[in-house]
DNA sequence: ACCTCAAATTTGTAGGATGATTGGTTCATT
DNA sequence: AATGAACCAATCATCCTACAAATTTGAGGT
């Protein structure tokens, strides 16, 4: 008896790996449309029902988006972001604000350690974003500048899973900021303490860095109360 | 113009729905059978085509598992464990780390502010297996009530959210690595740590306990050149 | 130039037919 | 009775055609 424990790949199977590979190499760019069923139907080579069983897999996973009449468009390139997303929408903020917690700090020591010339003028870049929504107490923008810094200081990390795993926070995120900023007594707390965690990486200060995420989330964790 | 910007559910969505729920509710349990497509086309009314979609969605997912010839069984209840698998298969294991350092530190200051009596108990015990495999010199032994010992750390954080994403990563990161730990030397280092890093959670002392788990991944990183 | 409505495009759903794999059953042979 | 070969039933895998629903496109008339 042969040892081929692992049977052969189903075609569906066959056709997901191959989605994934057009959707991973960036042939299949986010946000683009991807051929009409017809079309994969022969370039696969497959049956519609054994393309859609793929398609709908993937759609499920999160990385297509399909729309009836319209088309089917890439939606993202990672099934894992997807899937902690929901697994975030199933918990209370609470729970979701202590790994956000760990993510954040570890993030923020790590892009202390690691940053580059190019992060350090893109962190300053956003601050200054920051500092302008703030003067012109434009909450909507203060909102949006605030969330691509904390997505700068994450790239800094240079960890593409960390990134991944923060950035599909994101619904949190916006929760919370908006929790913040109605109190405008602490906004500028808020400020201050995000211009220090920026200096602390620029200046590769650990430690720093370190205690500025825990201040700035036990803020949010006190509003929460 | 109404604003309802999302659209009716699909019949595929909607049967998938159904089934994470009869997955979630226990109803249908891990490692049985489900009934087989012809019996679930009656149950939920709807075409082949549409419960095929739907079930290949959650196979792809992981929460499903076809075998030819055989039968549906149901294989997890979370998306989660299977989407970090497959990352962490394509990804490198130092990135992996350092978000199992975000997550383990985490824990541990958690664990040590929130720990109750069972937890200690719970702590105790672990640790005691963990002592007696090390006397024993059987590695597989301790390599499993390591992890344990891990997982109940975890607990003790009482964030339902965290443990699930330590687990689910832990147990893709175990399939792919195993620690190289010596239970030759006569200092133990590793037993030592873990051992503080109990205490330090028992006496909850969160510095020490974050400490401790900063040594550890430290350790584990060296380990791996 | 603008509006209307029909046609084309694309995904969604239905149902039938056949192939492939597995498990069990029957039945003849030893 | 034990064994093994052939057959059959259950189940998933793939392919096919047909029609429905949503959207875009374009022709034709005002």
């Amino acid at each position: 008896m042969s040892i081929s424990k692992t049977n052969r790949l189903s075609l569906v199977e066959q056709v997901v790996s191959q989605i994934e590979a057009l959707i991973e190499s960036g042939e299949w760019k986010i946000g683009n449309q991807i051929p009409p069923e017809m079309d994969l139907i022969k370039q696969f080579d497959v049956s519609r029902n054994t393309l859609r069983e793929a398609i709908r897999s993937l759609v499920y996973a999160g990385l297509l988006v399909t729309k009836q009449g319209k088309g089917t468009f890439v939606r993202s390139s990672s099934a894992l972001g997807i899937a902690f997303q929901r697994r975030i929408q199933q918990s209370s903020l609470l729970e979701t604000l202590d790994v956000r917690h760990a993510l954040e700090r570890e993030g923020a020591q790590l892009a202390a350690l690691r940053r580059d010339q190019e992060d350090i003028e893109k962190l300053r870049s956003n601050i200054e974003v920051c500092r302008i929504a703030a003067k012109a107490k434009d909450i909507k923008a203060y909102e949006e500048a605030d969330i691509q810094l904390h997505k700068s200081i994450m790239g800094c990390s240079h960890n593409s899973l960390l990134i991944d795993l923060y950035e599909h926070m994101e619904d949190s995120l916006h929760d919370s900021i908006h929790q913040i900023i109605e109190l405008s007594s602490e906004a500028n707390f808020h400020l201050t303490l995000h211009c220090n965690l920026v200096d602390a990486i620029i200046e590769q200060d650990v430690n720093r860095a370190s205690e500025m995420v825990n201040e700035y989330i036990a803020q949010f964790k006190k509003n929460l109360e």
